[in-house]
DNA sequence: CTAACTGCAAATAATTTGCAGCCGT
DNA sequence: ACGGCTGCAAATTATTTGCAGTTAG
């Protein structure tokens, strides 16, 4: 499940982080976006809400928040943006048109992973898996 | 296989660029390295053979490379670099130490993204996917 | 010869940091 | 009250671009 803002919020405070208006804003466009959003589009979103909040901010609380593993980065072509964090371990599938991601949790690179592991003699500590693509509502036009 | 200097150097004949001392300095340290390699730490590279040769030379070469095919960019952490490009579709292993690259071809991902696309309604197009990990020699040390 | 190429310096773009004042707990 | 948080402006870092001189083909 993909957290919501109060679980988000809940686990600031445990942590020791103080909740503040602009955390709020910025936890509740994250929340309410299932796009996969950078720093520059979040903030403009967010000032909806909170005109006076600077883009440093959201800066600062999307790092804290991808610290405490509540929100996770994405890749789009060149750009990366941040998207919820469901629990566990998980992928996404982005669209490079409009930035929708959907996640999913069956990867299956266990095989793959320790068959490279044996050829290669690395000792792998993880992988970056991602799929590209248009969503439904993308396909048509450009 | 993975590309020779002459190699790139006939392709870049035949798709009527110019070779200059500098593009040759940067194909040669490319194909001498197995690692993937940072514009910067490329450069620093390449001024050892070409002491006169501009950053900006060497992000020009890099991406004209690209465009053609005959390297491509890998992802280390945050940063990412680029690495000789082995003939059809590919992926890296990449040491997060030291950075060397090892490449693998099957990634047997086709299953699973067909059932993504049903599942989604996604028009797939394209993956993302590298283990980051330790080589051998970086396993011991940190 | 001539268009492509090169290097410099300046321009962008994305992100980080120093700092003084503000505010959640 | 106090330490964390905020916003501004300046600093960084990575990459791109304008331009005049250079050079491969």
């Amino acid at each position: 499940m993909r957290p919501s803002a109060k679980k988000i919020a809940s686990v600031l405070r445990q942590k020791g982080h103080k909740l503040t208006a602009q955390r709020r804003a910025v936890i509740n466009v994250v929340v309410n976006s299932g796009e996969h959003l950078a720093p520059a589009a979040l903030y403009e979103r967010v000032r909806r809400a909170h005109p006076a909040i600077g883009l440093v901010t959201v800066y600062r609380t999307l790092e804290m928040l991808h610290e405490l593993g509540l929100i996770c980065r994405v890749h789009r072509g060149e750009k990366h943006g941040y998207t919820l964090a469901p629990s566990g371990h998980h992928h996404h599938l982005v669209c490079t048109e409009c930035g929708i991601v959907a996640d999913f949790t069956d990867c299956d690179l266990e095989v793959l992973q320790q068959r490279l592991s044996q050829q290669t003699g690395f000792k792998i500590e993880g992988h970056l898996l991602q799929f590209l693509g248009y969503c439904r509502d993308c396909q048509g036009g450009t």
